[in-house]
RNA sequence: GGGCGGGUAGCUCAGCUGGGAGAGCGCCACGCUUACACCGUGGAUGUCACAGGUUCAAGUCCUGUCCCGCCUACCA
């Protein structure tokens, strides 16, 4: 007896709860630090903290989920990571909006008590989405989360921190940098992101120094006039072979800045002359290095014109920019105004407009770091797929700049650097100094920054493992087996663990790097909460069940290509899951008398074969896909087999034996049969659809203790292989779809049992087809049967033409000779074009010297068989015209 | 400016190393046949963006053009 009795459908919402829980106390996520079996590993990309789940995150956790519970089936040690990222800015600024609603900053908190209040968000509301990835049935290892703020993986962060130092990779310095004026932080260049402005373009007039003329300069930002301190034309413009040398009076300043030659200079744009202000444009600042110009900051952290700018002292910069217009303007120094589009950039947190900044920041020198990050990828020690990435990769990686390291915010690893007050010396040590090491003074201030948030996520791989111990979990899983993630963290993330796994482990943190697409909605557009197109994972997992919703994912995840999320989809699985539901409940019924111990003698029917053969081809094909990580195929080959192929043609083959209507043995078989093949199904399709497959597996099982979590997955089985009955099975398969065609076509009822006749040319098909006649009585609702070599068509009937063979089905009482007429008719044109093709490829005498011989066999067998389909289809057309006069 | 991806059935897409244009949804017709109407059976539907080229043979390879999307750079 089975255990439980299927309700009429399929229940999501409380098997997938009952199972998760199964599942979590019996440990069968659980990795083994030590094992015999060969080690899988993946770390999860780890969401922030603050995050919800989103569409993003449903799938890249569903790829990893699927992956993740086919290896483990296939015997792995399998091991994935999960855990969490601290996100310095969008955690900081939760907390900040939080304070700001009961009037505070986080200044008036102070440093410590503001840390201890995110540190309390975070254990109150943090990591909601953790569970949200549980009711994806993400079978992480729960019991070795880690947070990148957690003891362990701070001290990784410090010792790396430290050891960077030590060996003069990162260093501090006053460089330009893209300053945030809400956050109040410097972020990364890759933190920017570029917006259009419409704006306007300046010209301005800047006289000589000595009265002898003036040279124009054009501008985007006026305001930053008040901290020029050159202007620059190009060494080879002779427009300006004299003036270089000369010196201006700066408008409104009246301060002297001299005329320089740079390369940097472009001859062809506006004037060619180009005002320099270091310290508000990264390139005036390049250009000042090189020579050695002065350089004034005009603007403060807060966007504003600070004492350096005289009378616009304390104007905001938006301001600042019209009153220096209207200045210059009513001094007669402006020359044009006219409108400009350019880029501007944001900050990709908050949106407000990068201020370009001179100030003190650390840096991590990048280039010998992306050095073997390069090669890593160029030897093959990682693979990127689809390989179409790697480019980009190289790309980025040659031009890589220093990555600035420092934030001016309070949350996150701080910066292990102290300078004594005594004697200046600065301590970079992995613990907490108390005294100066030269001078013993005690007197010791901690540098107030903190580290950039993919600092600490770019030791992800080894640091979650344990590192700096020398942990068996290393051992076993370092480095990963396959990173999967999206490719607009290739550069924030994927790039720098592979220099950090590099650096710090002298080995590339992961094998293979599966990048996926974007998810979008139905229009192709990105999903956001602020376009309020985004579709929420969690409403879609409670209206369709998570096995649908996962096998969506998969089955619209082609490789570099985005995703097209839409609830119509996931609505369409959802009734493939009923299906199999269905399906089950039908196999189910017939096997509640099974008994394996008898089954030893009996002999498979051809439909039995059939079955096997075609699953053993399922699963090559998921299993190639999979290794491929052609999830869409996967899915394919397996939504095909399971419906197509098991349901539509399997089961009704079988209802004979079901039903009591052959021998016992044979019934035997068919059972035998539906057991072996519907739970190596079920196992086929576990890893994309977890939760009912579960669930059924322990029903057909008859067990609640057996898992399929930890079964093996199927591989083909050699003795299941039968081209033979492949082959036979879909002749007789091409019968039934014949006789299906002809009735459907003639307005046949379905419910009218006919009369068949079918004609062969040989003993040989004889014998298949009256073997099979049972199948086709069957499923081609027929009332009888009958089979002769060269049968002569009969008067009044349909025929149909399958291949060698001819089906005649008797038109008598239905007598719609036109309809059938025009079947054929329209049979016959279809299989003239055919023949015309073939006929005129053989005719050819290029292909017939050039083309592979095996390509011309094809073509030859092709024209034979429509030549004889056509004479076929032409002898019945006659046949029935001779009839009708 | 540089780079990448895409333009295939009404819609969304698949089509890997060149040899018979596919799937799902939608559509039409017929059916409550003893798992399933969240179903079954049958059917219709394509100048594979455009123009050249290579080849016996091109949706597939090459060149160019036109659209669409993304990444990257940031010429004031």
């Amino acid at each position: 007896m089975f255990t439980r009795e299927l309700s009429k459908a399929f229940e999501p919402h409380e098997t997938e709860k009952r199972l998760y829980e199964y599942w979590i106390k019996n440990k069968l996520f659980h990795a083994r630090d030590e094992s015999e079996a060969k080690a899988f590993s993946i770390v999860i990309p780890p969401p922030n903290v603050t995050g919800m789940l989103h569409m993003g995150h449903a799938l890249n956790n569903t790829l990893q989920d699927i992956i993740v519970r086919f290896k483990r089936m296939q015997g792995y040690n399998t091991l994935w990571m999960p855990g969490m990222d601290h996100a310095g800015i969008a955690t900081q600024n939760v907390v900040e909006k939080e304070l700001a609603k009961e009037g505070k900053s986080r200044h008036d908190l102070g440093r410590e008590k503001f840390v201890a209040r995110v540190w309390e968000w975070k254990e109150k509301y943090g990591g909601v989405i953790i569970n949200q990835l549980k009711r994806l049935g993400c079978s992480c290892d729960w019991d070795r989360q880690r947070f990148t703020m957690d003891e362990g993986l701070s001290r990784a962060v410090r010792e790396v921190f430290v050891r960077l130092y030590n060996e003069g990779m990162i260093y501090q310095g006053d460089y330009i940098v893209n300053w945030c004026p809400r956050c109040h932080t410097a972020i990364s260049d890759l933190e920017v992101e570029f917006k259009q402005d419409n704006s306007f373009l300046w010209d301005i007039r800047y006289p000589f120094a000595d009265g002898s003329g003036e040279i124009i300069v054009a501008t985007t930002r006026p305001e930053t006039m008040l901290g020029d301190t050159a202007v620059a034309v190009n060494p080879d413009d002779d427009r300006y072979k004299d003036v270089v040398g000369k010196y201006i009076i700066l408008p409104l300043v009246n301060r002297k800045i001299p005329i320089i030659a740079d390369e940097y200079v472009t001859t062809d744009f506006g004037s060619g002359a180009v005002k320099i202000t270091p310290a508000s444009d990264p390139n005036d600042f390049a250009i000042a290095q090189r020579h050695n110009l002065e350089i004034i900051s005009v603007i403060d952290g807060l966007g504003n014109i600070n004492e350096h700018g005289g009378v616009y002292k304390g104007l905001d910069r938006y301001e600042a920019r019209k009153q220096v217009v209207t200045d210059l303007e009513k001094g007669g120094y402006l020359v044009k105004t006219e409108p400009y589009t350019h880029s501007v950039g944001q900050c990709y947190r908050c949106k407000t407009d990068i201020e370009p900044m001179v100030s003190k920041q650390w840096f991590v020198k990048i280039k010998p770091l992306a050095k073997q990050a390069i090669a890593a990828v160029v030897k093959g020690k990682t693979k990127i797929v689809p390989g179409t990435w790697e480019a980009t990769y190289f790309e980025w990686m040659n031009n890589i700049r220093d990555w600035c390291i420092s934030r001016q915010l309070w949350w996150g690893h701080r910066i292990p650097v102290w300078y004594c007050g005594d004697c200046g010396k600065v301590i970079v040590s992995l613990t907490d100094p108390d005294k100066c090491p030269d001078c013993s003074g005690a007197s010791l201030r901690q540098d107030e920054d903190v580290l950039d948030t993919w600092f600490s996520s770019s030791l992800w791989p080894f640091s979650t493992l344990g590192w700096p111990a020398k942990t068996e979990a290393l051992k076993t899983f370092y480095p990963t087996s396959l990173l999967v993630t999206g490719f607009d963290i290739l550069f924030f993330w994927v790039a720098r663990m592979m220099m950090m796994g590099l650096y710090v482990m002298k080995e590339v943190p992961f094998k293979d790097v599966y990048l996926h697409a974007l998810v979008r909605d139905e229009k192709g557009e990105k999903m956001s909460k602020s376009k309020g197109n985004s579709i929420d994972p969690l409403v879609m997992i409670d209206q369709y069940g998570t096995d649908a919703f996962r096998f969506t994912l998969a089955a619209y995840t082609a490789q570099g290509r985005d995703v097209r999320m839409s609830a119509e989809r996931i609505e369409g699985y959802k009734f493939f899951v009923n299906k199999i539901w269905n399906a089950s409940k039908l196999t189910f019924a017939n096997l509640e008398d099974y008994d394996e111990s008898k089954t030893a003698a009996v002999e498979d029917s051809l439909s039995d074969k059939w079955i096997k053969a075609r699953l053993n081809r399922a699963v090559e094909e998921v299993t190639h896909s999979l290794d491929k990580y052609q999830f869409n195929d996967a899915a394919a080959a397996i939504y095909h087999f399971i419906w197509h192929e098991f349901c539509d043609w399997y089961l009704e083959l079988s209802k004979p034996a079901f039903y009591g209507k052959v021998s016992p043995e044979q019934r035997l078989a068919t059972q035998r049969t539906l057991y072996d093949v519907f739970g190596k199904m079920l196992l086929l399709l576990h890893p994309f659809m977890p939760f009912v497959t579960e669930e059924l597996w322990q029903v057909l099982n008859r067990s609640d203790e057996k898992s399929i979590m930890i079964s093996s997955f199927p591989v083909a089985e050699k003795a299941w292989e039968d081209e033979a009955a492949e082959k036979e099975m879909e002749l007789l398969m091409n019968v039934i779809t014949s006789v299906r065609n002809i009735r459907g076509e003639m307005q046949i009822s379905p419910s009218r049992k006919l009369d068949v006749l079918i004609s062969v040319s040989d003993e040989k098909l004889k014998g298949i087809i009256e073997a099979g006649s049972n199948y086709i009585v069957n499923l081609a609702n027929l009332k009888s049967m009958a089979v002769e070599i060269n049968l002569a068509e009969p008067k009044g009937v349909a025929t149909g033409v399958v291949g060698p063979l001819l089906v005649f089905v008797p038109l008598t009482g239905i007598v719609d000779f036109a309809g059938e007429k025009a079947r054929l008719e329209k049979e016959i044109a279809k299989v003239q074009k055919d023949l015309d093709k073939s006929a005129r490829k053989l005719a050819n005498r290029d292909f017939c010297e050039k083309a592979a011989e095996a390509a011309i066999k094809k073509e030859e067998d092709k024209l034979k068989e429509s030549k004889e389909r056509h004479a076929a289809l032409e002898k019945a057309l006659n046949k029935l015209k001779e009839m009708q006069s």
